[in-house]
DNA sequence: AGCCGTACAGCAAGCGCTTTCTATGTATAC
DNA sequence: GTATACATAGAAAGCGCTTGCTGTACGGCT
């Protein structure tokens, strides 16, 4: 049926050991033989079985990437910056790698269903980008899966998450916490008392630390926070603009709205202006992640950069073996505060 | 060193074959002695070797999925569509299979060698999303390893690209063409005559058949194009809002942009926005795919959604034998206009 | 001339699983 | 009580590749 190695090998009229070491090149082979039997496979239209050679050399090429939603352009951008670095075709590494990225959805079970394919198909390396969901007994089993495939060698690399500690992953971790005072602090220096917040769902370190870092803010300025203030939601457009109702139902006096992330920030933009308000003379506006899209807001969105690309890249390489690990195995990536258009001093 | 099949048998103590045949639930195995097998699994915490039951098997659980960006939404909708139906975790389906994307960059070589990456894999089947680079020997290099994966019993879809005649691929083609007449006809309708376009890289039959598109109803309402309104770029912001400038370098007086996408769209409405000019009232533009941002820019961008889920859905259902292929193979999916605020009469 | 190091090539033993075929025990039928 | 069917378990032969080890031939060395 289809062409196997021994095939080439007839053909080629040498043993199948020295066509699979032309194939690999991991060992000396006269150039006339080299030739011939790579005309042989030419000829023979011959495909390499990726099973067979994995399971005879007991190791992949695999190389996973866990996002949480990739129709969501951050994980988008950070997965392609892993896979660029991984090699796979086109990439400078040596051995061709297959990058394959798995989409959880958000849902735990996926999440260890995804970890638990991967482990089967003996990756080479995993990276998992974004927040970590924290349900206890889930957050739990992943550390145990994290750690028996750091045991097994397959390279574990986080990347936009907080570390796992004992599990011998690396960690790329995003100051989420760092990044929410800074944006509430800059809001509250143009003079900003009463603030909403739209946070992002429940039971997700992403969502809590950078609420904690806009709480952190509140509280070092004297600041104490209404409850109404606060919402949470999805981090999509539309949940950004329902909130932002509710949050202007609850209190109409708001003169800022932050929200977990960009597109929740344009989704707030929407909802003000259908209720009439200016941005920013009226309320402010401020996002998170700094995507591509948001400097075409208008005004322009006042939000985090967080260096997805780079630390995708990074991940990538350690995931790789191609950089060190930072020391301790854990490295934080700072945003940066871009001020723009949508912040402004309150009215009144 | 790791858990195999036989380590759990002898732990059962039953046979390696029963075990096999407990994980697989394809054969009638007696309820006690599932059990046992069972618990042995738990207790020993043995995970399936993945190349090896591939290779006996001669089947994967592979699913690629080729996209060019992975970063673009428009790629990452569809893949995420796609991936929901492949049944991955979490999915209906009933085997679990690991959906893996791949993303070629838009580099012609990255897009065969993934092809060849799959094909070694044994991949169960293979949805290549979007436009298809139009280079010769690429084309037919790729259509050739279309034909061999069909061959090899792969399902092959292509979502969002033309039909690869004589590959036994099913196709789920957009109507860019008709879209983008729709689009220019609108504008034309509105009274516009003198029309720049940004159009996408080269090479693209996205590209072509969305020029075309323009041109057919340009030519239809008997104006003669001036070959100073057209201009080719990336399919990014940046991109449009370099083009638009070039553009209005080339012809001031221009009274419509249409661009390549949304996302080219938006970094136009940027240049004209720096350029002092007002959307509608001075320059009217236009996107293409409805993406989610693009109802969020100022004013709302007059585009053709494409039902890029829906079709991704479709697709991924076809891909696992779940949904017949159309009949002849090819399906043609329409866009819808949707006209909002960024287009309006010329001025003047 | 004799010895040894080097450069290649082949043999053959698996890698860990699936699956056909065979064996065994038990239920059903006559 | 013997024959027949059925349900279940095991033995064993691969799946297609990699790789440690074992030749063999050749050139250079003393």
């Amino acid at each position: 049926m289809t062409v196997t190695l021994a095939d080439v090998a007839a053909r080629a009229q040498v043993s199948p050991a020295t066509v699979s070491r032309v194939l690999n090149g991991n060992y000396p082979v006269a150039a006339t033989t080299r030739d011939r039997v790579l005309k042989a496979v030419d000829e023979l239209d011959y495909v390499l079985n990726g099973p067979a050679s994995a399971l005879a050399a007991a190791t992949s090429d695999l190389v996973g990437i866990l996002v949480n939603d990739i129709a969501d352009p951050f994980f988008g951008i950070m997965a392609g910056a892993v896979q660029s670095e991984i090699g796979g075709p086109g990439g400078r590494a040596g051995g061709e790698r297959l990058a394959v990225v798995c989409n959880t959805g958000g849902v735990p079970e996926r999440e260890l269903t995804y970890l638990t394919l991967l482990q089967r198909q003996r990756a080479a390396a995993v990276v998992l980008t974004g927040g970590a969901m924290e349900y206890g007994a889930h957050q739990a089993a992943v550390a145990t899966k994290l750690r028996k495939l750091v045991e097994a060698g397959t390279r574990v690399v986080l990347c936009g998450r907080p570390p796992a500690p004992d599990t011998g992953a690396i960690a790329l971790t995003f100051d989420n916490r760092g990044g929410g005072r800074q944006l509430t602090e800059h809001l509250i220096g143009l003079g900003h008392r009463r603030l909403g917040y739209i946070a992002g769902p429940e039971e997700r370190t992403t969502t809590r630390h950078r609420l904690e870092g806009h709480r952190a803010a509140l509280a070092a300025h004297g600041i104490e926070e209404d409850p109404r203030w606060s919402v949470h939601g999805r981090y999509d457009r539309q949940s950004g603009y329902e909130a932002t109702l509710e949050l202007l139902r609850r209190d109409p006096e708001l003169t800022a709205v932050v929200a977990a992330n960009d597109s929740v920030a344009l989704g707030a933009c929407a909802a003000l202006r259908d209720s009439g308000l200016r941005i920013p003379d009226d309320v402010s506006v401020a996002g998170f992640d700094d995507l591509p899209f948001s400097i075409d807001a208008v005004p322009a969105l006042t939000t985090v950069r967080l260096p997805l690309a780079e630390a995708g890249a990074r991940a990538g390489r350690i995931a790789m073996g191609r950089e060190d690990a930072p020391p301790g195995g854990i490295a934080t990536v700072r945003g940066e505060l871009m001020v723009r258009g949508s912040s402004g001093v309150p009215r009144g």
